[in-house]
DNA sequence: TAGATTTTGTGACGCTTTTCACAAGCGGCG
DNA sequence: CGCCGCTTGTGAAAAGCGTCACAAAATCTA
């Protein structure tokens, strides 16, 4: 029951919830941490202290309560209730995003959509008219946005996270190669192609060196 | 000049080979640790740290030498040489990534595509024709392709992981919200946008509550 | 050339995270 | 009811990473 928590724990109760709705779906009542361990690439020990960090959840000898497990660690990772998004970019990984079903059946729904192309501004996507950049203020506060998707060209990225910081934003899920500042209590992910393909290039390169 | 490179540290690299290219576009030749660190959020002593595992590539008094050392870093990285790409899953995310500029202008080459759904293949993608997953490891082995980018739904993902395997490929980008099963030759990056979203949940929502 | 100045490369240190090992708790069975 | 087998929760040990501090090396100045 600490303080502070690793970001690999977090990345790892993300996994142990997924795990949980594939067992969930098997028709399976309890779970062992062993077995969380064996669908997660981790060790039996990691997944208690993973755990543990939050609480106790188990019962010795018997394991976990799927159904218990599952509505607590959605409690701890914050979704168990809908975040309102904002999608800045209609490009074609705006595009992409907007239609990536995981995203609406995991609690996160798209209520706005910006970009700054005259040519896109006023289109129809679905239910949603895309709007232009300078409403990006507005629609934040008017429509409760807490989170936005960042899917704009790197020189415009900064400029535009700086207006949804300002409308109060509280996390930018960021595809923009670029490292944004923001206060400290903004909260940014990065998602970063081009670094995954290089580290794939490099593992493979090494592979081949070492032994 | 150690072992085993933490993943940070080739993150990292990966920062710092950009942080480079824009050094080199404002016409320096000369750059120091303490300069690259404020480009990437990090420190300098961690700068020259990463760069030691590798060797030593500065001028002490004086820095970096800015082309050189963009050439050791694309060397150590594997991106001084262009990757033959397949791209498996030809939907929304499939187009989106086919699409992206960085691939091709990173040396990532993308020289086949492949689906399962009967409407799409035949089709053309610029002077690609989309093929069935049954040519997978005859396209692989013919053209040579060491990375495929797989970008299908889950529940496919594995099996066409095992062929791609089966046919000798190296690495794998992942947007299956799985975790395949590889032999230890075969490297895999993953990309969980919902692990990301989910992260950004939690950190907002432990913010609330913490402080 | 000597001394001042700058910046690297790296061993030592300290913090964070993972792994280990086992006592404590729980259900089942004779 | 008491013992047995199983699994959790958690301190302690180990490993992994990042930070610090400084000698070494290079340039600059006079």
């Amino acid at each position: 029951m600490s303080r502070r928590i690793p970001a690999s724990t977090i990345r790892r109760l993300s996994h142990y919830l997924r795990s949980l709705e594939d067992i969930e779906d098997e028709g399976r009542e309890t779970v062992s941490s062993e077995e969380l361990a064996d669908r997660g690439q981790t060790t039996a020990a990691q997944v208690r202290k993973d755990l543990s960090h939050f609480g106790s959840f188990g019962k010795r000898g018997l394991g976990y309560r799927v159904d218990e497990l599952r509505g607590r660690l959605r409690q701890i990772l914050g979704v168990d209730r809908v975040w309102k998004v904002g999608l800045i970019g209609a490009g074609r990984i705006g595009s992409a995003l907007f239609e990536y079903p995981a995203f609406e059946s995991r609690g996160y729904e798209c209520v706005a959509i910006v970009d700054a192309d005259p040519e896109k501004i006023g289109a129809l996507w679905g239910a949603l008219r895309i709007r232009p950049p300078e409403e990006i203020e507005s629609l934040i506060e008017s429509l409760g946005i807490e989170l936005v998707i960042l899917a704009v060209p790197a020189q415009a990225a900064q400029q535009i996270t700086d207006r949804a910081v300002r409308a109060g934003i509280k996390g930018i899920l960021n595809f923009a190669p670029i490292r944004l500042k923001v206060p400290p209590h903004v909260a940014v992910e990065d998602v970063n192609l081009v670094m995954q393909l290089e580290a794939l290039s490099f593992a493979i390169t090494q592979r081949g060196l070492g032994e």
